[in-house]
DNA sequence: TTGTAGGCGTTATCAC
DNA sequence: GTGATAACGCCTACAA
């Protein structure tokens, strides 16, 4: 390996003269920098992270957590952090599962973007603690050294809840998420305060996992009690799909018979038809945000929790009756 | 930060005991290293990875590089790697783009997966050059510190040129792939070889770019020309879904009119009805024996290129003629 | 069994 | 303007 003491050697200068080249330093002279950096070149000298690192306390690395690999869910979402990081001159790396977790407290990243479960609140807030800076995407979590940039769950279960009631639908379904989703909770205490407020619904509450498995199982169920029109909210995409499926393969009319509305707008459902009315937001937005959250927490300044605000998008699973 | 240096003065002995201690080494009487070991926990010790990794020239984490983070294509892929990385006691960090490129330059990662075409063949040669190993999945590349792994491209085009063929279709497109990209270049001379073969079969090459749009294209063209059963080869299943797609948008009816075969059988065909025949192969396994292959590479061992082999799933979407 | 000391590659504070 | 030199936190001969 090719250390700035070889291109010392070479140019018969001291490290520290090579060192201030390297970065610039104007204290050196146009001669003894551009020589220095020829010899670097020449040399193919590249600076070692970890050294810099050591000496710095910094990697001018930014950690994105996920819960798993799979899914085209984070896609956008990884790209919006990715824009933002590069402009600043940060790196993105993407990690997963329990071993992951020490990069972290092992300081090889200046901070950390959650969307992963596999890390516990106890854990996180002892991240925060130790001078690490956090931005969560999945959970709530009050520390100063810790931003939520957090998906508006809420309003976009009422959307789709009012929705389906403004069609006129009096009978509904609800398929549920797992319990350690936070948006899943949030979507379903949303669903209940709009059932609160409408007596005259007839609501049933089935177990879903986020799987489209659940959305199958989901579609089982309202055929065996199929009576005449219902509506369906699935609280996310990929159930919406499952049922959608299964309903249809049994020949029932989506948007007729069952009307159906999801949660996310995720690319899948622009293959279904008819087209799936969703609760739609931007991850690409939501990445971007985080970022920039997560930098300003690096740069010391105060911020706010974020929230990333969510629309309907009407598509043709909804009719009224 | 809290370092060996706090515990060994809080323990009353040299930083040198307190590493052999946290590292287990036989030579500290058991005594003094339960004591050691206690205070590092009390204090909430974390060892500081920049400089165990200058110290160590390692930094047992390895690098796998996207062109981009779109597509559910990598999440089995990941998985795979991972596994076996963590296994080993590696981690696995997920890179892409431009600047993400210099972690490996810098050291900061002891070997790279490499998946991304924002990598040109010599800049890879020259990393090798410089002593870091290497694992490419996405191109040749002759090298002692490279190893590939690369799937069976050329036997899966065979078998679904000669499932078309085999089938009674003598009238076929092919829908081709971007041409940077190595899988489509592959999948086209096995492709070409086929057509050399029977020549009473009758071909028409479209262009394609792997993505939907492309097999919408190819759909509207097949549709113009349309005077009776044809087959379609999609050098990939995301240009087979816009080809389906469209062509039942337009009242055709694929695997009688039109028989349609894809390539990497991705989880979105399962929501095809029909069913989509494709290529089909092991993306976990692929992953994984990237992961082996690297780990070899980095232990120093010799170790051959590797292929991926792929099979022909049957679905609905080919019918005899 | 424990301590001393040198070094991994950089940066940065001093002198000169 | 340039050069010693001391960190950064850890590992590991070698000495005691």
């Amino acid at each position: 390996m090719v250390s700035i003491k070889d291109i010392a050697k070479q140019a018969g200068v001291s490290i520290s003269t090579v060192s201030y080249a390297l970065n610039g330093n104007p204290k050196v002279t146009p001669e003894t920098s551009s020589r220095i950096l020829a010899i670097a070149k020449e040399l193919n000298y590249i600076p070692n992270a970890a050294a810099r690192q050591l000496k710095k306390q910094e990697s001018r690395i930014i950690g994105a957590f996920l819960t798993d690999f799979t899914g085209a869910f984070y896609g956008d979402l990884l790209q919006g952090m990715k824009e933002v990081l590069n402009r600043k001159g940060y790196d993105l790396i993407v990690c997963s599962g329990l071993q992951s977790h020490r990069l972290l407290p092992e300081r090889m990243i200046d901070g950390a973007i959650i969307l992963d479960s596999t890390f516990s609140d106890m854990e996180l807030l002892d991240f925060a603690d130790r001078g690490h800076r956090l931005v969560v995407l999945d959970r709530e979590l009050n520390h100063p050294a810790v931003n939520e940039v957090l998906l508006d769950n809420k309003a976009g279960a009422n959307l789709a809840m009012d929705y389906l009631i403004s069609m006129g639908h009096k009978k509904l379904y609800i398929v549920m998420g797992p319990s350690d989703s936070f948006d899943a909770r949030q979507r379903m205490i949303a669903v209940r305060q709009t059932l609160d407020r409408h007596p005259e619904v007839n609501a049933v509450l089935l177990e879903g996992d986020f799987n489209q498995g659940s959305g199958e199982a989901a579609a089982r169920t309202i055929i065996d009690q199929y009576d005449g029109p219902v509506g369906a909210f699935c609280l996310n995409d990929e159930m919406a799909i499952g049922l959608h499926n299964y309903a249809v393969s049994q020949g029932y009319r989506i948007g007729e018979q069952i009307s159906v509305i999801g949660f996310d707008n995720i690319e899948l459902t622009r293959y279904l038809q008819p087209r799936l009315s969703t609760i739609q937001y931007s991850k690409h937005r939501w990445g971007a945000m985080a970022s920039e959250q997560l930098l300003r927490l690096i740069q010391g300044e105060d911020v706010d929790h974020e929230r990333i605000y969510v629309t309907l998008v009407e598509g043709d699973s909804v009719k009224r009756v």
